[in-house]
RNA sequence: CGGGGUGUGGCGCAGUUGGCUAGCGCACCAGUAUGGGGUACUGGGGGUCAUCGGUUCGAGUCCGGUCACCCCGACCA
């Protein structure tokens, strides 16, 4: 390829409103173009990187079994009806209709579609297990694109979706495609880590997410230096301080006249947060809802949300608070009939101070199964910044990192909706367990170059760098010069290389740091004085040094 | 959806209290010299000033609406 026919023109000046490294430099030399917002054009050079990942993941993914095909982006509004999604996913999934009225999605995923696929093909347990998967464009609506190709509304993932008998196999298929994750991301030159996530709207039980760590990301992840816990602080468990005291007191209601904080609370009665408990009101699906906690925590909705099992719950209007009577700031659930989760630390302590449910008052030595009892008592909490472990109590660290990868056991939360079913070996009906895998391949580009670049451009890794390598000839015009470079050019190529050649007519400076901001890994240099000793020169994209070597010695040493 | 910001050649910017053919740098084209880290000089091409409406003799500039993009938050496989 040579360099003044390519589509690309290095810009010296990056638009202001760009804010990430990556993304600055994907503008900078040319890799995208951006369309509207989360929107872009993958032009030549990203798209050569891009289809070098693919191949990556397609050897990887079918390294453990996988087959794959291709499903359509714009599918039936049904599809979507019949597994609740066209609701539960809500603004995010973009819609339109035909000609004649009928309403369409562009899919933003593809569990519904090959489930119904699957239901069609698959009946008997001999045919299990299947692994499927794709590489396909998405669409999704994101309330708020951000950050180059970190989080675009259209990009292309690799979705992979495992069929098995049973949760064994299930269990099985979730740990090869895990393996096969990490064989991906260390042939594409990042670094991942594997942490536990939740799976969010997608539903399911096991969920990992695979992370990049870097500023530019925009989940926290929660790591234990100790003992190598790492998960996804949304999802973090954490270990809760233990407080609790001889034995249960006896109720005492006391006057707490304008308090309507835990904060004010703890003042005005002398006591720790970790004496009181916290009560929040919730509506799902328009029925009243309390939370309670202890005082030193905070709630985590999005554990909350998993524990009801409602993805939608929302605070409590003041009009559902009033319907039943509830005053805030002396809230509790002592003496009503409304449905009450408790998160665990209330285990940890006794006697709190909780709200009377009566303006200006709150009672002493409540204590939870005996004054109250929840419905469900697990885990609710948002992790403190402060928090330690919950396997090996050690001090947990906190950082933000790109989500390059997640996969989801989904169990048969799909297959039951669309009857998607085999017969075992007595004839016997059963539910196919399922996974789902997915990596945003453009994403993972942007995580590798958000953390391998330095001031100048990218330092691909060689395996998805767009080319080998670059041929800088310094005064390509020059007749001589211009053969040698020709002759080298030609003998790289029928030497099965992939290289550029920089035939421009531009300085050397101009040429050294297109040459940086291209980001391959090699760049061999050719000069009036090289050619005299018959020596050509190389230059490594990630070291500063270079060397020189006989232009006899090239072919050999470029193989190695 | 809430808060903040920005829209003037491809990119970065200037444009006074409204006043002449709307400027500058980079990039682009032609040329001369130069040739190891964005070289110098000369001459060119390219803009309905986001858009719609209003005020005015006159609007890039003042007023109002709309749109787009960016950032923070909410939201979110």
């Amino acid at each position: 390829m040579k360099l003044s026919k390519m589509l690309f023109k290095s810009l010296r000046e990056t638009p202001s409103d760009i804010e990430l490294e990556s993304h600055k430099i994907m503008i900078k030399s040319s890799l995208i173009h951006q369309a509207g917002s989360g929107i872009y054009s993958y032009l030549p050079l990203a798209w050569k990187s891009l289809r070098k990942i693919e191949q990556i993941i397609r050897e990887e993914i079918d390294n453990v079994g996988g087959q794959e095909l291709r499903m359509p982006v714009i599918q039936p509004k049904s599809l979507w009806d019949k597994s609740g999604r066209s609701i539960s996913m809500g603004q995010e999934l973009f819609n339109l209709n035909d000609r004649r009225q009928k309403p369409f999605v562009l899919a933003p995923t593809h569990e519904e579609l090959l489930t119904s696929i699957v239901k069609e093909m698959i009946y008997s347990y001999k045919s299990l297990p299947q692994l499927i998967y794709q590489m396909q464009t998405k669409l999704r609506d994101e309330p708020r694109p951000r950050g180059g190709l970190l989080r675009v509304r259209e990009f292309i993932m690799k979705d992979a979706y495992s069929f098995d008998l049973n949760k064994d196999g299930l269990d099985e298929s979730y740990e090869n495609l895990s393996n096969a994750y990490m064989n991906i991301y260390n042939r594409c030159g990042l670094e991942v880590i594997k942490i536990e996530a939740d799976s969010g709207a997608i539903g399911g039980k096991d969920s990992h997410e695979f992370v990049a760590i870097s500023d530019a990301g925009e989940d926290k992840i929660v790591i234990c230096n100790n003992c190598n816990y790492s998960a996804n602080s949304e999802k973090a468990s954490f270990s809760k301080k233990q407080y609790t005291i001889d034995s249960n007191l006896e109720n005492q209601e006391f006057p707490t006249p304008g308090i309507k904080t835990i904060a004010s609370l703890c003042k005005f009665a002398k006591v720790e947060s970790y004496q009181t408990i916290k009560a929040m009101f919730y509506n799902s699906k328009d029925e009243l809802i309390c939370a309670v906690i202890r005082g030193d925590y905070e709630i985590n909705e999005l554990k909350l949300a998993r524990a009801i099992g409602d993805p939608n719950i929302k605070p409590a209007s003041n009009e559902l608070l009033k319907k039943h009577d509830i005053p805030a700031g002396s809230a509790s659930p002592l003496g009503k009939s409304i449905k009450v989760i408790a998160d665990d630390s209330l285990l940890k302590a006794n006697n709190y101070i909780a709200g009377a449910n009566k303006e200006g008052y709150h009672i002493k030595n409540v204590n939870i199964g005996e004054d109250f009892t929840a419905s469900i008592i697990e885990d609710i909490s948002q992790i403190p910044d402060n928090a330690q472990c919950s396997k090996c109590n050690k001090d947990l660290s906190f950082k933000k990192a790109i989500e390059v990868g997640h996969i989801f056991k989904l169990g048969t939360i799909y297959s039951e909706k669309f009857d998607a079913n085999y017969l075992d070996i007595n004839g016997k009906s059963k539910t196919i367990e399922m996974g789902c895998y997915g990596i945003g391949t453009g994403r993972l580009l942007a995580a590798v170059i958000e953390q391998n670049h330095d001031k100048n451009g990218p330092i691909f890794p060689k395996s998805i760098s767009p080319y080998d390598l670059i041929i800088s000839p310094i005064k390509y015009e020059n007749k001589i010069i211009k053969e040698y470079s020709d002759k080298i050019y030609d003998l790289l190529k029928s030497n099965k290389f992939d290289i550029v050649l920089d035939d421009r007519k531009e300085s050397p400076g101009v040429k050294f740091s297109d040459a940086d901001l291209l980001g391959f890994p090699i760049r061999l240099i050719i000069s009036e004085k090289l050619i005299e000793q018959n020596m050509i020169e190389i230059k490594l994209r990630n070291s500063e040094e270079s060397i020189k070597i006989e232009n006899k010695k090239l072919i050999d040493y470029l193989k190695k």
